[in-house]
DNA sequence: TGCAAGATGGGCCGTGCGGCCCATAGGCGC
DNA sequence: GCGCCTATGGGCCGCACGGCCCATCTTGCA
C-alpha cells in the first residue's frame, strides 16, 4: 500500500471567484478521494480559512477581483509555511506565473489540465514536491537563477526572532528541551516557551514538523 | 614481522620541479644515511625512474607543470606496488589530499615539517605504515567518518523494512503514532513497535532525528 | 513617559513517547 | 520440522513535551 500521500487524508481548500468552477472542480476531487474542506471566492476568505483549518493544500486561482491571487498565495506563505498552494489559472501566459512562483506557490498548473494532472499536482505539493505545466517550467528555471536567492530564506526567517532561530536549529538536531537549554545556557522553561512561540508563528502542531520545516527551508 | 629498517639501505627517489628544493632535501636525507638513487623534475620522469630503478620510496612533490604528483602517484603505485610514495607538499589546504591518498600514497607531509618527520615518514613507508601530518590526518579522518557514515547510512536504509518506511514517512509528515496507526489500519501499539527498530536501525535517539533523516534522505 | 514586544523564568497538568518485558502468526531457507 | 525474521499486538512505566496560567526585565518605538 505505501502511502506515499494518502489522497483520503489530504484536505485541501478551493480559491477561485467563479461558484460553478468551485463547485465542479470540489465534484471532480471528492470523485478522487480528496477532502475538500473549504471554498473561497477571494482572497480574503481564502486566508482567514486557512488561519483557521490550516488545509494541507490550496488550489488557487489568480485572477480574482479584490486581492490577487498572488497576494493571498504571499500572504499564505507566510502565515501557514506548511500548507502548500497550488496555482491553478487560466493561461500559461499569464504575466503573474513568476510573482506566484516566488509568492511561495508549490505547483502551477493551467486550467485546461487533466484532472489527473491535477491530482497528481495536489499531491506533489502535499509533499513538498512541485508539478508545474512544462510550458513555463522552464521559464520558472531561467527566473529563479535570477532572483531568489535572498529573498526565499529572508521572508520566512522574518517570522521567526533570532533566538527561536537558535532554537529551531537545535530541534531539528534531534535534540531535546534539556539539552537546548544547556547548549544556550537558559532554563528549559524558557526553551519551552521559544518553541511554543515557534510552533504558534509556524502554525504547526510539534517539534517535529518544526524540524522537517527547519530542514526544508535550508535552516540546517 | 616488521622487517628492520636500515636507513643505509633504503633507496630513495625525490621528485619535485624545483631543482634547489631537491638538492637541499637530497643532503639533508643523505646526512641522515638515505641512499638517494634518483631525482625527477616532473611527474613523467619520475614513472621513468621508477620503472628503470625501483625504489623503495618516493618523495612526492603535488605541485608540478605537466602530470601532477596525484597522476604520477597513481601511475606508480600501479606499475610497482612495492615503491611506496610519500607525499611531500606546500599546504595541508591543497584540496588534492584526498586524491593523493586515493592514488595510493602511503604518507603525507607538509613541507614544513622537519627532517626527523620526513625520515620518519619515509622509514614508515618503506614498512608499509604511514605517517601523516597532524593537520591532514584530522582531515582524513573526518572524511572517512562522513563515507562510512553515507555507506552506513545506505546500508540501514536498505536495512529498514517497507512497513518501517511507511511510518518513517509519516512520521516526518509530523504525525503523532495515532495518526500513524489510523493511516496504517493497524494499532498504536505495533507503531511503537516500528518505530524502536526505526531508531535502533538507525542509531538515533528520537523521532525528530528520525524525521530530519528522512527529509535530508529524499524519502519524503 | 508609557507601551508593546521579546527574552527570561516558574508552576501545574494531561498526554505523547519510547524503553522494557512479552506473545502470536506467517513466510522463507536449510 | 526447525530456526530466523517480520508484522502484529499487549502491559507497564518514567519522562519529555506542550498547553495553560503567571511574572520580571530589557529594548525600542511612539
Amino acid at each position: 500500500m505505501s502511502p506515499k500521500v494518502d489522497s483520503d487524508t489530504l484536505r485541501v481548500l478551493l480559491v477561485d471567484d467563479h461558484d460553478l468552477f468551485r463547485t465542479g472542480l470540489r465534484n471532480l476531487l471528492e470523485e478522487q478521494g480528496v477532502q475538500v474542506v473549504g471554498e473561497a471566492a477571494s482572497g480574503f476568505d481564502a486566508i482567514r480559512i486557512v488561519r483557521e483549518i490550516a488545509p494541507d493544500v490550496v488550489v488557487m486561482d489568480l485572477n480574482m477581483p479584490g486581492m490577487t491571487g498572488v497576494e493571498a498565495t504571499r500572504e499564505i506563505s507566510s502565515i501557514a509555511p506548511l500548507t502548500r498552494v497550488v496555482v491553478l489559472t487560466i493561461s500559461d501566459q499569464d504575466e503573474d506565473v513568476m510573482d506566484a512562483i516566488v509568492a511561495g506557490a508549490c505547483g502551477y498548473l493551467v486550467k485546461d489540465s487533466s484532472i489527473e494532472e491535477l491530482m497528481r499536482g495536489i499531491k506533489a505539493a502535499a509533499i513538498g514536491e512541485s508539478l508545474i505545466s512544462p510550458p513555463i517550467a522552464s521559464k520558472v528555471l531561467q527566473r529563479m537563477r535570477a532572483v531568489t536567492l535572498d529573498q526565499g530564506a529572508e521572508t520566512i526567517r522574518s517570522e521567526l526572532s533570532e533566538r527561536e532561530l537558535d532554537v529551531l536549529r537545535l530541534i531539528a538536531n534531534g535534540k531535546d528541551n534539556a539539552e537546548i537549554a544547556e547548549a544556550l545556557h537558559i532554563s528549559p522553561k524558557t526553551v519551552k516557551n521559544h518553541i511554543s512561540n515557534i510552533l504558534m508563528k509556524l502554525q504547526i502542531e510539534n517539534r517535529i514538523q518544526a524540524a522537517v520545516y527547519a530542514v526544508r527551508s535550508g535552516i540546517v
